[in-house]
DNA sequence: GGAGCCGATCAATCATAGTC
DNA sequence: TGACTATGATTGATCGGCTC
């Protein structure tokens, strides 16, 4: 068992989460594009910007959310429906929501 | 629209607002580090991710810093060294090239933020 | 007709921060 | 306080595209 834990030296020491409002910007991003959450470069580096993290953190978010999400899809489901109600882009959601918002004006 | 409201029997895999889309569908290969070189007995392809020790690592690193890219001859030379794949060599620098990159990257645009300070 | 490279990504794991 | 979980980072290896 000489597995040597070189690893005990790792940079990946003292990691410090992210804003709530960074992690707000990213939620809002990913699930609004939940069909094709893959940023573009200059997406990631808007996001980036926004909310005040590198590229490379943004990278790491959305890879990390993207596994996380499709490995148990059922623990984001609240997540998801959240921020489903809180924002809809895609022409087609955007539709859906007009429609919705008819509904309940219209007897 | 999108209300399915109503499918009691079946478990209809389409939940409720939101689906399934193919990105969650992705499935990776596993790795083919088979180490079927000797006896083709087990047979096994090793489907795990390689750990490579410290000193594997450290020989690498030390080869890397001497040149960023390999020659035919070394990664055999190498990999026979470390007793390591050459894909496994191959890859590692590949991987530690773009490794260089994202630093030196990441390493340059802070550094540009504090100039104008002083 | 491939082989190596690049860029992005996956997937497993690590190590820590946050929660109870 | 010590688990237990959530989360950011690392990394060996894959996928698709490109050059030669």
């Amino acid at each position: 068992v000489m597995i040597l834990r070189s690893r005990f030296l790792d940079a990946r020491r003292k990691r410090r989460n992210f804003s709530k409002q960074a992690t707000e910007i990213l939620n809002e991003y990913f699930y609004s594009h939940l069909s094709n959450p893959y940023p573009s470069e200059e997406a990631k580096e808007e996001l980036a910007k926004k909310c005040s993290i590198t590229v490379s953190q943004v990278s790491n978010w959305f890879g990390n959310k993207r596994i996380r999400y499709k490995k148990n899809i059922g623990k984001f489901q609240e997540e998801a429906n959240l921020y489903a109600a809180k924002t809809a882009v895609t022409a087609a959601h955007a539709v859906a929501a007009a429609v919705q918002n008819n509904q309940t004006n219209s007897p | 629209e999108d209300k399915d409201a109503a499918c009691p029997p079946e478990p209809c895999p389409n939940a409720s607002a939101t689906q399934t889309f193919d990105w969650m569908k992705v499935k990776r290969n596993p790795p083919k580090t088979a180490k079927v070189s000797e006896y083709g007995l087990l047979g096994q392809p090793n489907t795990i991710r390689t750990n490579f020790t410290t000193k594997q690592l450290t020989e690498l690193e030390k080869e890397f810093h001497f040149n960023k890219y390999l020659t035919r001859a070394r990664r055999v030379e190498i990999a026979a060294t470390l007793e390591l794949n050459e894909t496994q060599v191959k890859i590692w620098f590949q991987n530690r090239r773009m490794k260089q990159k994202k630093r030196e990257k990441e390493g340059l645009a802070p550094a540009a933020a504090s100039r104008s300070a002083k």
